[in-house]
DNA sequence: CAGTGGTCTAGACCACCGG
DNA sequence: CGGTGGTCTAGACCACTGT
């Protein structure tokens, strides 16, 4: 609790106004100030109570409604929504953030890094036009607590520039953070696509498994900011070990 | 082509100013007037250009960034992205819909429709303090062009109420339909997890394929607008007969 | 430096909801 | 009817980018 008194809006703080406003509201939802289905103060009332324009009041609950925290009902008022148990999960995670939120520690061996010639789904994958260019293609065993998870399959158009080498890899352990470090590449978002498949005899191997277990494939093209492909990969995972979240909101046109 | 002059906003349309324009901005997108890396006019010159404020111009501007059309690039401009295969699809959907957009005609078998105990796992999932709430069970065997797909055993706490006839659901087929139309419900978002599994004999059997065949896992808590959970459901895909597609982003806190 | 997007204000009118 | 959220305006200052 932090007593009877609003926490101030800062106006020389680094940090914008709305941004400032949604995390003191989040706050109040959180230690339950204001109970799920309970209206919250009006727009104009928050005004006032945080000596900030409508606008930026504004600004900072379609934050929290995008993210599931309030909800608004035409000429009724804006409202708490049920907690929900895992907050929005449909972000995009390398491996390495994703078993750490899993509470697991993450792992690699790699099993091959090298420059290759391109298929023609990777060529489409990646919207490489001509058949020449070469791409880095990047192997490993990803593991959780020094026990196999999956395997991952990496599809780079990096091999024209000097090209990731196994021992950068290594060290690093996180193929999205030596991008930003080496290329400066951000990875801003990706497409997926999930199915069920059996292991073979190698991917049994490899996952200590038995041939014929049921694993998760997943397939991702990942996006710089304007769009243009970076990566393709192909990702396998033990079932038993490993199970994907996702987030859905109904189209509201 | 719509000439060279741009098209207008009306001001005394239904729809409002800012979606209108975001209609008209993603016209010239997918038409190629502006291409990819190139920049659009500044947000000045499109209100010189459309003749409404420049608060007006940046909402429209934020669609088309959050769906990936656009990016900005602070101090330079805003950009035209590079065109995603499929726009933005974490979109709920109820089956029916799913299976249309998937260019198959959907269809069904009921199986089971019968107010039931809930087990444990049931109750949490629903959010039911009681154990003595009873729930609807409806288990469904899923068609694809009179193909079986999928198996879906849907969970609902709505057994009070006069509950939803085999009869309702058969004329209707869309569960969501029938919430929205028989108690005004309407489902807004939804947590999913997603495993791979194998076909046991019933399963089998009910999917035309054979014991230990890949199906894919999902289950699902729907809820309303306020966050209440309305829907639990557990379904199981023909691994050869559906992918599941998902688009992530990266957090930008 | 000028031009860009990012934030913010103090107003205004509208559509919707409840009593 | 008064109060709510939904839309919109015409300004303003800031931080960042390029030249």
């Amino acid at each position: 609790m932090t007593g009877p008194f609003p926490q101030r809006v800062d106006a020389f703080s680094a940090l914008p106004k709305y941004y400032q406003l949604k995390d003191i509201l989040l706050r109040k939802i959180e230690d339950g100030d204001w109970q799920p289905e309970e209206s919250i103060p009006s727009e104009r009332e928050l005004e006032e109570i945080y000596g900030v324009s409508r606008t930026t009041i504004r600004k900072a609950l379609d934050i929290l409604v995008s993210k599931g925290y309030l909800y608004r009902e035409h000429g009724r008022g804006t409202f708490v929504a049920f907690p929900r148990l895992q907050q929005s999960l449909h972000t995009l995670t390398s491996f390495t953030e994703d078993m750490r939120r899993r509470g697991m520690e993450p792992g690699q061996r790699i099993l091959m890094v090298d420059c290759i010639q391109p298929s023609r789904r990777i060529r489409q994958a990646l919207s490489l036009r001509s058949d020449i260019e070469l791409v880095l293609r990047v192997e490993r065993l990803r593991l959780g607590n020094d026990e196999p998870v999956g395997i991952h399959d990496v599809y780079l158009p990096l091999c024209d520039k000097d090209p990731i080498t196994a021992d950068e890899l290594a060290r690093s352990g996180s193929l999205y953070a030596l991008l930003q470090a080496k290329y400066n590449l951000t990875v801003a978002d990706a497409d997926e696509s999930l199915e069920s498949t059996v292991a073979d005899e190698r991917e049994a191997e490899l996952l200590h498994i038995s041939q014929g277990s049921p694993l998760l494939l997943i397939e991702r093209i990942s996006r710089l900011e304007s769009g243009r492909p970076i990566e393709f990969v192909r990702m396998l995972y033990r079932a038993d070990r490993y199970k994907y979240y996702v987030h859905l909101s109904r189209d509201t046109p």
